[in-house]
DNA sequence: GAAACCATGTAAGTTGTTACATGATTGG
DNA sequence: CCAATCATGTAACAACTTACATGGTTTC
């Protein structure tokens, strides 16, 4: 599903800026996609273009109207029908186990820290989608939400069980450089 | 981590051809990252442009050549260089989680077909990954299948315990079409 | 007084995929 | 006999990000 369609999926559930959408994908959406203001107000003016939205800009002083869109009938169905379709496999990359990849090349230190740093991330990321959690109606929203935070919790738990796997193999550097 | 880098990563743990590192990728990378051979090939022809690899020939009948590249000592010293930068953030992104944020307007049997194929596929990719482990010597290799397999687990058990909160919000459409 | 938030948009650039081009071999 | 595996490569295209362009307001 490109950024486009999920614009669309979004002011399915509530008419929205392109600026609000946008923070959806940082709060709600942020463990499983994202999207830049600049995939995000192209896609919009296109779906309006298209009839699948329309705009009403809301004049504000001192600063650029704000465009509020809302879906069309037409755009409905146009989602509708994307959703009809088979969903596309998951595309997962990163970094992080990349990088555990290839552990015995690091020395323990630097190993150690990044995997600190990978629990704090996670854990981090759960006290943010537990506080979304709270004002959360639709059951959609909430089962992502909440497979979010199964999905934090599991990482965690896996990397502290088995941290020492990696950690004893890392480099035995003892001057790290300065 | 660019497929450049990640390529340049994998032939430090042996010597491959382009087909072989296109294995690897369907293989023990696959929960975590992807590539094609098109962009597989240029990344191997690039940096042995640029001297981090060498590549040998190995002629093969009624075959194109066979060419197998290896990591110059260059080529190390480059890798090393990119492990010891920060690693970036993940990037997911879920077709599948993305059209259960809209379960609600989907059919009640198209989504629990949906979520039916999501653990087949789950278990399927357990099973996989499981027989690879079998033969996996490098630490870092089995810490992130295992990570892999953790990850698969945890979303079977997070789907079945809470797929009724989706389900029975679900469109009670009778007739599909057909 | 600096940083973050509000608010929109465009153009250039990156990165990668898909489809094409070629073709023998092996296993079911 | 059909599909998958082996084996490489290119060109066109898609999709998205980054940086630029602009500027008031609120919070620390």
């Amino acid at each position: 599903m490109d950024i486009r369609t999920l614009c669309l999926g979004l002011l399915t559930l509530r008419d929205a800026s392109g600026y609000e959408i946008k923070k959806s994908f940082e709060n709600d959406l942020s463990d499983f996609y994202e999207a830049s203001f600049g995939s995000i107000y192209p896609a919009l003016s296109k779906l309006t273009a298209e009839g699948l939205l329309t705009c009403t800009a809301q004049p504000q002083e001192k600063r650029p109207d704000k465009k509020v869109y809302r879906i069309t009938p037409a755009g409905r169905l146009a989602f509708l029908d994307a959703l009809a379709k088979p969903p596309g496999r998951d595309h997962v990359r990163s970094d992080f186990l990349a990088t555990m990849l290839f552990a015995d090349l690091l020395p323990a230190r630097h190993l150690a820290q990044l995997i600190d740093e990978r629990l704090v991330m996670h854990r981090r990321s759960i006290l943010e989608q537990r506080a979304l959690l709270k004002d959360v109606k639709s059951a959609g929203k909430r089962f992502i939400i909440d497979y979010g935070l199964a999905w934090h919790e599991a990482a965690i738990a896996y990397i502290e069980e088995n941290r020492h796997l990696i950690e004893s193999e890392a480099l035995l550097t003892p001057g790290g450089g300065s």
